[in-house]
DNA sequence: TTGTACGCGTTATCAG
DNA sequence: CTGATAACGCGTACAA
């Protein structure tokens, strides 16, 4: 693995100029073509780790997710990445598969890798940020709050809950029911909150009977219908506050034979490859590809070196319901 | 930033001492306690650039992947972190978005911030993997060939090929179509070739005609089924070589009123996510997760000096047809 | 067992 | 514009 002393030699100038030739910074022309040659010849190119030991920072971004497997999360990701990639930086992503301790390690390296920034959707409210906190490196909160003072793009969860709910009942049904993720997520939790609102304003039912908290998987949600289909007075209608749940949800529904105007559904994030047309669904939308673009351009904002207090910005009017 | 330097001298022992302790060498248990204390209240954490640096590698393996958004490689994503996490090794997925020149950045930077291994699905069969084999990094190709000679974990896709194309006719179809991927990626190629072995010796039609190459995308597989159908004597059933063109072609026949055995489909990998029974629907299974694993497992053999020469395993007999 | 001192490959400082 | 040199934070001979 050759070095700046290696094409220095070569090159027959001091290693301080290699460094130059590579970083931009004026240098006679004949000396640079003759560094770059011996560059080239020798194969060489800057080693990063010794480069961001030195300069206590590097050009990638760490995009820390709870499922990688979600693609609400790849399409996050995605938004984070073509931001980022046009601002010139890497991004790098870690799955923490709802796991706190993973999560703890991963924020651990992107710190100690001295990564430019961390853009994390936490695993639960009670991540622990204190590696990144401690040093001082630039941290959003994406999708859902970390629970510390820190900067965050989110969308307003309750009326998506809301809506959803609101629109089963528009449509007749009288008992509409609930899947919503773990307790402590505040996602769920918000959304849960404006589905009880309506659910309650409407009446005519006990709402809390027919709540049922998953996890947020396909399984979580094929559980808690299957769940739900069994109860003496069955709900007509249901609300999943997050797309696999949904996706869950429907199958279990159709396996059962009950689809259509039988049952109602109503789904918070995008189905994702409905290869069929969901003709009976609402759909409420979640702007995930935008939650990481806004994401991105605010950690670049702190990397660049922005320093008013944290703020959250919450995507308020990107929420529609598409009810085909 | 706490550095050994700030521990050392809190805990009353030398720099070398601390280090010993963070990397189980032989300590007395008095000063070894010390360190921990002082670790503890300094909120120490060793750096792992500098040492990366200085151990010339580093506990992280870099996943690169063409194509994020697509549950096949998310899938084979969670076998590489689980069998990664198992041996100690964190995973980190870098998306080149099909895109040969984001591969060569990141790989790059995967060697150059001493990873201890790379876990490549090539963005297609020019890839430039120099600058990871002139360092001697460990690297498995996966999925698709990159066309070095190099470790690989591929499955036998001309006989997914085969069996779609099979299941079609034997299903009485006539005129199977294929929609395939772009040239130059081998598992689009190999899978075309099986299909048209299949449809040449059943003869009664011209294949050629019936072939579209598209991105691996939803998009593609939705243009490519656009233009078959406008065909003056259409195919009634396709193969798609990949999942995401399968949920394209359904779509578009699907909104063409074209269902069930009107006209068949075969697919070549999991659907993801299918929400309704796809009742009519062929599926050629490929063992996405068992792909990671596998990798990480050759991989992980390879960073612990396994120094036998390249080879590739073939997984066979994992691919199975679910004509549900 | 413990400490001293050097080097991993760069970049930044400071002379010239 | 250029070169020598000191860090960046850590691991590891080598010596004690």
């Amino acid at each position: 693995m050759a070095t700046i002393y290696d094409v220095a030699s070569l090159a027959r100038v001091s290693p301080a100029t290699v460094s130059r030739v590579f970083n931009g910074m004026p240098v006679s022309e004949e000396k640079a073509s003759a560094v770059r040659a011996a560059a080239a010849t020798l194969n060489f190119t800057p080693n990063r780790t010794a480069r961001s030991l030195r300069k206590q920072n590097s050009e990638v971004i760490a995009l820390v997710i709870p499922d990688i497997e979600n693609p609400f999360f790849t399409s996050l990701a995605r938004g984070v990445e073509d931001r980022a990639q046009a601002e010139g930086y890497s991004v790098v992503l870690c799955n923490t598969d709802d796991d706190t301790s993973k999560e703890a390690t991963y924020l651990e390296i992107a710190i100690s890798e001295n990564m430019a920034g961390v853009i994390l959707a936490p695993a639960s409210d009670h991540s622990d940020l204190t590696s990144v906190l401690s040093r001082g490196r630039p941290i959003v909160a994406v999708d859902r709050s970390a629970g510390y003072d820190i900067d965050g793009v989110m969308v307003d969860n309750r009326p998506a809950g809301q809506a959803a709910a609101s629109a089963l009942f528009k449509a007749g049904y009288k008992r509409v029911a609930c899947i919503t993720g773990p307790q402590g997520i505040d996602t769920a939790d918000e959304r849960t909150m404006g589905w009880r609102q309506v659910a309650i304003r409407q009446g005519g039912y006990v709402p809390e009977l027919y709540l049922r908290n998953a996890n947020h998987r396909v399984d979580g949600g094929r559980a808690a219908m299957a769940d739900l289909l069994s109860m003496e007075v069955p709900p007509d209608a249901v609300v999943a506050t997050n797309n696999l749940m949904g996706v869950g949800a429907l199958q279990v529904l159709s396996e059962a034979g009950l689809t259509a105007p039988a049952v109602g559904v109503a789904v918070i994030g995008a189905l994702p490859f409905s290869a069929l047309d969901p003709a009976t669904i609402t759909i409420v939308e979640i702007p995930a590809r935008n939650l990481g673009i806004t994401a991105a351009k605010m950690l670049i904002e702190r990397i660049n070196g922005d320093t008013q207090p944290p703020r959250t910005i919450v995507l308020r009017n990107e929420i529609s319901v598409a009810s085909a």
